[in-house]
RNA sequence: GCGGUAGUGGUGAAGUGGUUAACACAUCGGUUUGUGGUACCGACACGCGUGGGUUCGAUUCCCAUCUACCGCCCCA
């Protein structure tokens, strides 16, 4: 019997594992610099705080999510993504409460579950970081969400990156918009994709998203959402446009972009990028909106709120492809190597000795001979290597020597263990 | 959920219905005694994803299954 990983599952084996941590680390500062805490929640929920914002009918609810029945007959599912649950956070511990200054900022990351056919970065546990602002309509904040994203991505070192923003409006807006739409797509309804026909009353702003060639000759000339703007969709949308341009990011405007989902509303925005790793052309690495509803939706007060999700498989694919190099540390600053049996004491007394003055230190434990160790040495790239065999043990000495140019001196032990930089700065000029 | 391709040692891979499954890299050991990156020598799959079947005999043929990759669907 030989043991797998579940579908769609992966190992993040130390090499790749410091890519994340880099990651998850930079994520960190940069989000405490716009002052935006974390927050953690459980990776599974009661079913219904996904059917409910979801939408009962959706493929997510339907066909992804990753539910089972619990031994106490309870409905649950693992996060399909992370808004919902922060939501049901907000909700319950009372966030919205006076005694919290607003908006209440918050971000997030860990793993995600969706049940769907594992393809390269779309895995079954995938992580997302994401972050949410709520208790503010403030096109400011909009743009401070949109503003964080764009600074993360250019932090990891992303180039060609390409904001497209557009708004859903208020509910006025929408109805209006439409009540549109079908006006306009109804006389071509034969001609639809079986998909847009389905979609056509129940949700026709996805028939706006449809890839279907034939669909989207129609889509082209279909009437615009911005068209239909009530005048404080319109305000909002102007002033996120001039905020954006007042902090000189770049950004295009695509009224045919929408969401699945019915909470979102106003400014919505991906941060498209080019690269093959995700596809041909710009493909979105990071989506976000304002969901004004969605407290509601799960039993809070009108509360609104602005945020972004990006997944991180997909972030390192892309770091990858564009070759973004990685200020990682991992130098081994010395390699003791002992000959004798009798040195081991000393040995290990050697490396507890400069580890705890800081350095990182490795040491031989398969009992191999001289040779063996310094090639093992010179592999993990050890910048020094410190001898010690039984003349030095008697003599209270050991041999240091550079690795870099075979400069070997002999110090005496309780320098080393004392104060091995001033070792270096004595004997090799550092 | 549907369709396509694939699955041989740590890695990349060759291969055949039949005695010992190429080759390369990596790893480990050695080339006399306590010193690294080269060179030379040697070791390294009781096994060809898993389970059945066909056959005198299968890693090689057939079926099922699992997994990966690609496409569809979808992507809050």
């Amino acid at each position: 019997m030989r043991f797998q990983r579940p579908k769609g599952t992966a190992d993040i084996l130390p090499e790749e594992a410091k890519k994340w941590a880099y990651i998850e680390e930079t994520a960190r500062m940069l989000f405490t610099n716009y002052r935006y805490h974390e927050i953690r929640t459980p990776m599974f929920e009661n079913f219904e705080v996904f059917s409910r914002t979801s939408g009962d009918t959706s493929d997510v609810v339907t066909k992804e999510m990753y539910d089972f029945m619990d031994k106490g007959d309870r409905h649950i599912s693992l996060r399909p993504e992370g808004t919902a649950g922060v939501v049901r956070s907000f909700v319950e511990n009372k966030l919205y409460g006076p005694e919290f200054s607003k908006p209440y900022k918050v971000f997030y990351m860990g793993s995600m579950f969706r049940y769907e056919r594992p393809q390269s970065g779309r895995l079954r546990e995938f992580h997302q970081i994401g972050v949410e602002a709520f208790g503010s309509d403030a096109p400011e904040l909009d743009v401070e969400v949109i503003d964080m994203g764009m600074n993360l991505l250019q932090k990891f070192g992303l180039k060609d990156l390409k904001l497209v923003i557009n708004t859903l409006g208020d509910k006025e807006t929408r109805e209006n918009y439409r009540q549109a739409l079908i006006d306009y797509l109804e006389p071509h309804f034969d001609e639809l994709s079986e998909d847009s026909k389905n979609r056509l009353h129940k949700n026709p702003l996805r028939v706006l998203d449809s890839k279907d060639k034939n669909d989207q000759k129609f889509v082209a000339d279909a009437p615009s959402i911005l068209d239909f703007l009530s005048p404080e969709s319109q305000a909002h949308f102007d002033k996120v446009k001039k905020l954006l341009e007042a902090l000189h990011i770049p950004f295009t405007v695509d009224p045919s972009m929408v969401r699945g989902l019915d909470y979102y509303n106003h400014t919505i925005f991906e941060i498209m990028v080019n690269s093959k790793s995700l596809g041909e052309g710009y493909t979105t690495i990071c989506a976000g909106g304002r969901y004004n509803g969605l407290v509601e939706e799960l039993g809070g007060p009108e509360v609104s709120g602005v945020g972004f999700g990006l997944g991180i498989e997909r972030l390192i694919l892309l770091m990858d492809s564009q070759n973004v190099k990685l200020p990682i540390l991992d130098n081994l600053d010395v390699y003791v190597v002992g000959i004798g049996e009798e040195t081991t004491y000393e040995t290990s007394q050697i490396v507890k000795a400069l580890r705890s003055n800081g350095f990182s230190v490795d040491r031989d434990y398969l009992d191999k001979k001289p040779k063996a160790q310094f090639k093992t040495a010179n592999k993990l790239g050890a910048t020094y290597t410190i001898t010690i065999g039984e003349r030095e043990l008697e003599q209270e000495t050991v041999n240091v020597k550079s690795m870099l140019d075979g400069n070997e001196v002999s110090v005496p032990l309780n320098e080393v263990k004392s104060n091995f930089n001033a070792v270096l700065t004595d004997y090799f000029n550092e």
